[in-house]
DNA sequence: AGCACGCCGACT
DNA sequence: GTCGGCGTGCTC
């Protein structure tokens, strides 16, 4: 027997990793233990946690070192340059290790009896021989398509490339075809690792295969490499997921995302750590599995917001994936009708391949036609316009579907009383009370508190309370009065509440037995509706004025994708083509002028210019520091202790500010942002302040994000 | 983060 | 008398 002490890396927000002894086989080569699994003792209770390192000795007590209780041995240990990414991610987002490796891990794998993994392993036995990855039912590309192939194909080391083309433009086909390529290609011993160039958008990004390049893969083995697609929402887009599997049926796909269960989500994690599935479909979380085989990643619709995690530990999933292609030396693909500014910046600076997709690539299908119904003249009634209202008649009539977007669910966000001035604020966050109507509630967004429609108001008695602004269900109310005859369907999260139900919804609509459908942004992604030729969109105008700056970016994404609902075959039916119409109150806008010529170019173009103008992202780094506490002179106190902390040249630090919602559920949030034209001058002051911001006694809670998108 | 320990208020 | 509130402190 022979004492090891295994230094564990455990989900806890301690910035050290824990040592313990552990008395092994002679046998037993100790750097084996490297990445494997182990259950340990830490306070009262057992946890699991990922050995990083094993040595001889520890600077720890003998008398406070504990055993280790097990060491998972049954799997491969998890590779180095997974493990070079989470101590990348940790440190750049400033977490724990362990913070970053355990909750990447399911949850199956770290329960402390390990039933479950042995019952998963025989599950995962005798594993799908490796067929070759030949795809059936291959479409023809076009040129631009097939450039697009052959560029991401045959690239090598590090190739990160913007796939920029509108929807139904062929991005999907390209992943498929670039996929079919790479799984197919015959692997050169050695040759996988050329050395990166350049920059990403993570300047400290290793530049050679020392932080773990792939590792033991036996010569010998046909071709084993994989492929990692990330999609923003996994359950909005089960078209993919399907074309994937019709596409390549000799090989095994693996989906990652939060809604498995638990034990699906053990066997397919296994199946991508055991290099058994070959090609990976899942959301961010699967951005930080386990793929000992990795050469390609896609990232589709790389501009999404859910590529952001809002809690814990706020990656960006999108940011992360360029980091692990160029540690890998693996191509990437960067995906999006409306790419990010970021992205966006890097294809035009020629750090990323810019490939475009300037046509429609599904047969028959053009453009919409994109017209602005100005309020001021067309007045609406029932939120309505007349031209719109018309256009939904029209389509009504030719037996077509229409689409009414309106990202605001509920009857109306605000019921007031005209007599005294009372509105339905909530009493524990700086928010409106939501009216929804069909359960006669008023209800909280943010906090979740809810309570009866009151009779009269609150303070003068006053009967007659009124409803003021819109949500879809009144919409939904006015139009079934202004179209007796229209069929309509509200798809939101209240109306899609049930699991399961959402899909149902979709369903419906698919099958034609909808005339109008009207929705949240939930019906503005992945579902191509078939018979859909109108889209109106009701209120956009708020975000154009929005004090986030990233609004009209956002904005502009949102309606090109909802725009891209209609569409597809509108003039094979014989009809014209696909109409969008935007009601608004500011039709001169630039935004609308951009989305109406369908000029992304210029419209990115023109921000990215006013972000270098104004110094913003991503001509400037951010971070942001946040605090919550029961009283807001709490919060800023500390915030104000945090800024005057280290003064620093090359760093801004802002002026503490309460938040736009300064209170939700009863607790008062403030946050200061602090800036630095250099990355890396800023990675190296948040490594000192944050030391310091830990010495600061307060009641408040805080917490750093790097390079927030929500401010 | 959990979880235990510890020291003061209203209940069977 | 004790159940339980959350302040403080620790985790190899």
């Amino acid at each position: 027997m022979k004492h090891h002490i295994l230094k564990i890396a455990l989900d806890a927000p301690l910035d050290r990793v824990f040592d313990y002894r552990w008395a092994s086989e002679d046998a037993v080569e100790p750097t084996s233990l490297v990445g494997q699994i182990a259950i340990v003792p830490f306070g009262t209770r057992n946890v699991a946690g990922v050995i990083v390192a094993v040595d001889s000795n520890s600077d720890v007590a003998p008398e406070k070192l504990k055993d280790a209780v097990t060491v998972i041995t049954q799997l491969p240990s998890l590779a180095p340059s997974w493990m070079a990414l989470c101590a990348f991610a940790a440190d750049y987002y400033q977490r724990p290790l362990g913070e970053v490796m355990v909750p990447a891990l399911p949850k199956n794998l770290r329960a402390v009896t390990s039933v479950s993994l042995d019952r998963a392993l025989k599950k995962l036995a005798n594993p799908q021989p490796v067929h070759d990855a030949i795809p059936v039912n291959v479409p023809q590309l076009n040129p631009a398509q097939q450039l697009a192939v052959t560029v991401i194909a045959s690239s090598t080391g590090f190739a990160p490339h913007l796939l920029y083309g509108v929807t139904g433009s062929g991005k999907t086909e390209v992943y498929l075809q670039a996929a079919a390529s790479i799984l197919g290609q015959a692997k050169e011993p050695g040759n996988d690792q050329h050395v990166g160039e350049g920059n990403d958008a993570f300047n400290d990004a290793p530049k050679d295969e020392a932080n773990g390049a792939p590792h033991d893969e036996p010569a010998d083995e046909p071709n084993p490499s994989q492929i990692l697609i990330l999609v923003p929402e996994i359950n909005l887009t089960p078209q993919l997921e399907g074309n994937i599997r019709a596409r390549f049926p000799g090989v095994t796909v693996a989906t990652l995302h939060s809604g498995l269960a638990e034990g699906e989500r053990l066997r397919n994690w296994l199946s991508a750590h055991l290099g058994h599935a070959r090609i990976i479909l899942g959301t961010r979380l699967a951005l930080l599995g386990s793929y000992p085989h990795l050469k390609l990643i896609i990232v589709d619709e790389e501009h999404d917001p859910s590529y952001k995690q809002q809690e814990g530990l706020r990656y960006s999933a999108r940011d992360l994936a360029v980091w692990r292609a160029r540690q890998l030396n693996i191509a990437l693909v960067l995906g999006s009708a409306t790419p990010s500014l970021e992205t966006w910046h890097h294809a035009h600076t020629q750090r990323y391949r810019l490939l475009a997709l300037r046509e429609r690539a599904v047969r028959d299908a053009v453009l919409p036609t994109v017209s602005l119904l100005n309020m001021e003249f067309d007045k609406p009634i029932d939120g309505i316009t007349p031209t719109l209202l018309a256009a939904l008649k029209q389509r009504l009539d030719r037996g077509e579907q229409s689409l009414l977007f309106l990202n605001r669910r509920g009857y109306a966000p605000v019921l007031t009383c005209d007599a005294c001035g009372w509105i339905s604020n909530c009493t524990r966050c700086t928010a409106f009370m939501v009216l929804h109507k069909p359960d006669r509630r008023l209800r909280c967004h943010h906090c979740g508190c809810e309570h009866r429609i009151p009779k009269s108001c609150p303070t003068c008695g006053n009967v007659d309370i009124q409803p003021l602004g819109r949500g879809t269900q009144r919409i939904e109310e006015g139009l079934q009065s202004l179209l007796p005859t229209a069929r309509l369907l509200r798809i939101d999260a209240d109306s899609t509440r049930r699991k399961g139900s959402a899909q149902a919804a979709f369903d419906t609509v698919h099958r034609g037995e909808i005339d109008i459908l009207i929705g949240t942004q939930m019906v503005a992604k992945g579902h191509d509706f078939q018979h859909l030729t109108l889209v109106g969109i009701l209120n956009p105008d708020t975000a154009l004025f929005s004090q986030d700056y990233r609004a009209s970016e956002r904005l502009f994404a949102q309606l090109m994708q909802v725009s891209g609902r209609a569409g597809r075959v509108a003039q094979k039916q014989g009809g014209s083509a696909s109409e969008v119409m935007i009601q608004t109150r500011y039709p001169q806008h630039p935004l609308y002028t951009a989305l109406i010529a369908h000029d992304y170019d210029r419209f990115a173009n023109s921000l990215i210019s006013e972000r270098q103008q104004a110094g913003l992202p991503p001509f400037i780094y951010q971070a942001l520091l946040r605090a919550e506490a029961r009283e807001l002179p709490i919060a800023l106190e500390f915030l104000h202790a945090a800024a005057a902390a280290i003064p620093q040249q090359g760093i801004i630090v802002n002026d503490p500010i309460p938040m736009t919602m300064t209170r939700v559920a009863n607790v008062d949030r403030a946050q200061l942002l602090i800036e630095s034209a250099s990355r890396p001058a800023l990675q190296a002051y948040l490594k000192d302040w944050i030391a310091v911001l830990r010495t600061i006694k307060t009641r408040a809670r805080w917490s750093v994000e790097v390079d927030p998108v929500d401010i």
